[in-house]
DNA sequence: TTGTAATATATAAGTTAGTTATATATATGA
DNA sequence: TCATATATATAACTAACTTATATATTACAA
């Protein structure tokens, strides 16, 4: 379980991947996001600093996120939470990507015989 | 089911997705590529004509896949086939897409209770 | 004690996969 | 005759990344 996804592939996933982070976890910063998202795809994915610090400007700058920062271990750390706004653009990003995976999930699994069911 | 896929999220699957057309149907022409994607994605991914075509180009330059080109109603139509590396490559991207459906699938589908199963 | 890895953020330069716009040409049906 | 569908092609632009570099502190091992 070490193949890393192709950077082509993921090429407008991360700024979703990130909302949908601040979206269940409420509060975290940069650093803390990457390590999540290395953990929780199990190596997969990894957000590199430099695709990862430009969206989170971007995104603070458009208001979807708002900036708190703390001294930790005499270290600056820049807490992300997602706005009111934000909240709403998430949503409906998260949506999307839902969406995105549902139609991809269509081509690429003509396996007959197997569906969602509960359990 | 009007909404299409934003542009961002497909970058980088367009290639695999036409990778697997021509692996399961064999021979296609890039106008019959666009048709069939758009009806079987109902509509949500559309792909056009200044994506595809450099793709296309970019296949046959590879050797992923050769062309035939054919007088139909006194119109040109380019043919594209895999070639036995473009058959393997071809693999290799379906199941780099597959990683990539299932680990997103794990990050936006936390939803317990939830499982594959045959019916 | 010295150096490497981990923690933490930041940005400039370059790549590339797409979009948008444009061009060409035939067939079909209103 | 005029719009729509069929069919391919490419040039100019945009944006989301990668790669490389910079800075600074903490923790741990040789």
């Amino acid at each position: 379980m070490k193949n890393k996804i192709s950077s082509e592939l993921l090429k407008g996933s991360l700024k979703p991947i990130i909302l949908k982070l601040l979206k269940e976890q409420g509060r975290m910063y940069g650093y803390e996001i990457t390590q999540q998202v290395e953990e929780l795809s199990k190596g997969k994915i990894v957000l590199t600093y430099g695709a990862l610090y430009p969206i989170l400007h971007k995104l603070e700058n458009d208001e979807i996120v708002i900036t708190e920062q703390e001294i930790v271990n005499n270290r600056t750390r820049v807490y992300y939470k997602l706005t009111p706004k934000g909240s709403e653009k998430s949503v409906e990003k998260i949506r999307e990507m839902e969406a995105f995976l549902q139609t991809l999930g269509i081509l690429f699994k003509p396996s007959p015989n197997v569906g969602l069911c509960n359990t």
